[in-house]
DNA sequence: CTTATATATGAGCATTTACTCATATATTCA
DNA sequence: TGAATATATGAGTAAATGCTCATATATAAG
């Protein structure tokens, strides 16, 4: 994942673009990789059209695999493949009765984003 | 990607889970799967370690390529590959001087929902 | 015009992703 | 106990992703 490469080298050499040295100038609080990764990582969980239809309906209500699976068009080993994606992220969570278990939004946070999103690309 | 298939009809015949058709009670505006796609594009866009920091970076200040590539440690080809992909979904723009080209963010809205996103996470 | 520099882009490739299929597990009911 | 049902999961696969490498394009300087 690292490299330290020709261009590299190369590229401390050469351009100063602006003349000022902008990046100097980057002086803010610089992001580690962890944190973008982690970050990386929420977005990506919704950045799927399944997943996004599973949280906007889980937003509404607990709903168990079979619903979900029938709401989706999808089959159940599919269903159950994301919701497994999810939970291991602690974006939705399980509640079992019987047979049947239902899921239901565990992050308040991701909620939040998730609604706040869907207003914004309302207003594009 | 529509499937009709044996598990669909099957689904149909059996689960109710509740007993209180849960499906046939979700009457809210349901969500179609442009929509889906749409949101999912979005998202999708902000879930990779180096577009976060790209954005991340944009986000306090213009940026010419160079720089952009001297601070994410990568190559310069690559940078320019996710700038045409963010360029795409509007969400940076260019300003071209001379040989260089200046990227900023583009969309106000993708703006506040990456600095909503971070002070979410911040709270997690 | 020629050379150097900054960026863009097409092709190739290894990895990841999102599904399907088959099957395992868990629970209920006869 | 055995059959039926609801969900979970491992393996396999086609498509998408994110990089590298080579090269194209655009601009500036000599």
């Amino acid at each position: 994942m690292e490299k330290i490469g020709i261009e590299a080298i190369k590229r401390e050499d050469t351009c100063t673009c602006t003349g000022i040295g902008s990046v100097e100038l980057m002086q803010e609080p610089q992001i580690t990789e962890e944190q973008a990764v982690g970050i990386a990582e929420v977005f990506k969980a919704l950045g799927d059209p399944t997943r996004v239809k599973m949280i906007y309906y889980l937003q509404q209500r607990e709903l168990c695999v079979h619903d979900l699976a029938t709401l989706l068009e999808m089959g159940q080993s599919a269903v159950s493949h994301q919701l497994r994606y999810l939970r291991d992220l602690h974006i939705v969570k399980r509640r079992k009765v019987g047979k049947t278990v239902f899921y239901s939004l565990d992050d308040e946070h991701i909620e939040q984003i998730f609604v706040q999103t869907l207003g914004h690309l309302q207003h594009m």
